[in-house]
DNA sequence: CGTTATATTTACACTGTGTAATTACTGTGC
DNA sequence: GCACAGTAATTACACAGTGTAAATATAACG
């Protein structure tokens, strides 16, 4: 009657236990196998495993009471990850550990409409400066992830309309035997928050993280999962007004037409222009007038209203929103609340939702794909990328 | 380099077979060998075990060719399941087998208006008389399915407003010894539309099941899954107008308030009451005139347009619509596509979208629920519900 | 420096599977 | 009717992954 756990492969266990590493930033044996769900048995022989491998590191400490937990685990900081972000404004390389300690950085600006040669240009000159930089110290890089904004549309990415199939080949290409990983920059965003020890994340549990920037896009963050815990989840392109607004995409009143940057900037009086070169951070809450504020209000009551329809279907008692939005006073941004009660089947009750806001990561360049790269190694279990086909079979059964 | 499948416990493995000899109604063991991943050892041996606890039946056939397959593998008539069905006009209680044939059917007329003790009164009885036909026969009801309209909704069900932790404990009590399975009408309806030989299901693959009747409801229906291949997609209550015609759930806008049978009865010229009689059937469609059928489109592209928003956040590749909507003339329904054109991403495309419609299951209560109640059985690797803590405990990890 | 309390490892057993050898079966040709 | 060919079905064996429980290690405390 007991419960014998459905089995996992040592793959997964490997990850399971990697990924936990991970988020903790370190954690006693006893807290590990709590966690994985498994025993100590099996936490002993797959760090064994995995110390053997030099992917985890344990620290001597003196145990806090009689018989008490003697070494603290931890992620080597010998792992080479790299992470490269491109945002609206810039290209940026980095090369850190599984820490999230940056030990390279390089930015480039790029232009918001750069198109697929240039980017390639600037990219390999970048890939070309890292490598070296990775040469010479002799720094093997096990993970590569590069997050792009929009990307992952199955309609084709609307802020750079690149070819995917050339973009693949090109990174292939450009970063020789490392593996790589191409996301959405939200995605990258959310891995940021869960794993970054420097954020204090204002949830547990499953939950929505929504970003509302030049782009409207979310990730549903699945927190007992340690793989696949990042999907993504495109509401912005939800039409919450029947021709309303004209969207890029060609539709008429998606919530990005309502609640985009380039949306608002009519609403604070700045321009397209203005916007991107201020970035996520453009909006000076102070210096709003009260017209203003309300009209912002109606936008993020559209935004709420989206929000409560996306939950309906997919239904999470917590959602984190970052971008301008929480960037504007309490008092604002209840009206997101006032759109969830519109939509939300039951009207908004907070014994049942949670919704918190975090400060958009400005300047953090390329932490969050860093971080991003740090979970797709350990979600792999630290194995070698070349039994990747290996892996990606596991995945589909 | 070669792939060894994500191991799986035994349930696992048992119910994979299972589903797929309730999907398939039987097959030889290539087949399923090839249809669940596993080597043909793997299959000897679980129908070994499956065969000496009668789960599965092996009728000898002749060989197609020389060294050909010689038994073909059903599952046992002799396991006994039973479907019993809340509609809003009656309640049915049906007992048949995993291959659909229903071997007793009772219905009894009930009020669309039920209240919970008139419920259970009317359950009682109905769930004594099908009790006494099984004691009579010596049959054991290995799995027991209701399906009731609305259900599952967290925030109560509009249809019948009742107490659920009162519901399960009367349900319980009343049916003492057999695993029960609660669902929604429309999964019930699904599994109904995969599981049954008669129906001629128009796709293969993940899709949407779609149904528009009193209220609008969906399930995703994974056909890669054996297990959990079914999940309820709230898209009823997605607001798609705001300020719009108010809704039974509070809100105003829902596509219920402009799709479900009640909201177009205005339309169409007859009231709820006689709607309710007439069932899901009372469109006459040949009778309707050119305003009312213009204005009947209209709420199809409403249906549509919500359609493209959830498939925006869901993206599936065909959607199968059952209920009024399939009972239009074709050109009628076309609307639903142009609505689809003006929320889904890139628009609508029949290269990446398939819509097809399937006629509303009508007089066949109870076997959607029968059908429920054999995936049930099956996927809980028909194994006795004693060891249900053992498998929910598996399902979590 | 032993005692105590707990952490960590290890030996062994058990489940679930795949591989490959073995056995069973059926139609064909003589 | 019977050997043969060709494939189906079973089975013996090996191996991966894990849990249980016994054995061993470690640190605080007296």
């Amino acid at each position: 009657m007991l419960g014998r756990a459905a089995p996992r492969s040592r793959r997964q266990t490997r990850a399971t236990v990697l990924e936990n590493l991970l988020r903790t930033g370190g954690a006693f044996r006893s807290a590990i196998a709590r966690e994985t769900r498994l025993t100590e048995a099996s936490v002993s022989r797959i760090l064994a495993e995995l110390r053997s491998e030099n992917l985890v590191q344990e620290t001597r400490h003196p145990a806090p009471y009689a018989g008490g937990p003697t070494s603290l685990v931890t992620l080597s900081n010998d792992v080479a990850v790299a992470g490269i972000e491109l945002s609206n404004s810039r290209l940026s390389f980095g090369v850190g550990d599984l820490g999230g300690t940056l030990d390279y950085v390089d930015r480039m600006p790029a232009s918001p409409q750069l198109d697929q040669d240039e980017f390639e240009r600037l990219f390999r000159t970048s890939a070309a400066a890292m490598q070296a930089w990775t040469d010479k110290r002799g720094i093997a890089v096990r993970q590569v992830a590069l997050s792009i904004p929009g990307y992952g549309r199955e309609a084709g990415n609307p802020i750079y309309p690149w070819d995917v199939t050339r973009l693949r080949d090109f990174l292939g290409e450009a970063l020789p035997g490392m593996p790589l990983a191409l996301t959405n920059s939200v995605v990258a965003q959310a891995a940021f928050h869960r794993y970054s020890p420097s954020t204090s994340y204002p949830v547990a549990g499953n939950h929505l993280f929504l970003f509302v920037g030049h782009g409207v896009a979310g990730v549903i963050v699945n927190e007992a999962a340690s793989i696949d815990a990042f999907s993504a989840f495109e509401i912005g392109h939800m039409v919450i007004e029947r021709n309303g607004l004209l969207c890029r995409c060609g539709h008429r009143g998606c919530i990005e037409a309502y609640t985009s940057l380039r949306a608002i900037s009519p609403i604070v009086g700045l321009d397209a222009s203005e916007i991107l070169n201020r970035g996520d951070s453009f909006i000076d809450v102070h210096g709003l007038d009260s017209d203003v504020r309300a009209a912002l209000r109606e936008r993020l009551v559209m935004l709420g209203l989206g929000l409560g329809n996306a939950l309906n279907l997919h239904p999470l008692s917590s959602v984190v929103i970052s971008g301008w939005p929480s960037l504007m006073p309490e008092d604002d941004r209840a009206a997101i609340i006032a759109g969830i009660d519109e939509s939300l089947l039951g009207g908004f009750d907070e014994r049942r939702l949670s919704l918190s806001f975090v400060a958009p990561s400005i300047g953090n360049d390329p932490r969050a794909a860093l971080y991003y790269a740090a979970y797709c190694f350990v979600s792999g279990g630290g194995l070698d990328a070349r039994a990747d086909a290996h892996a990606a079979l596991e995945e589909i059964a």
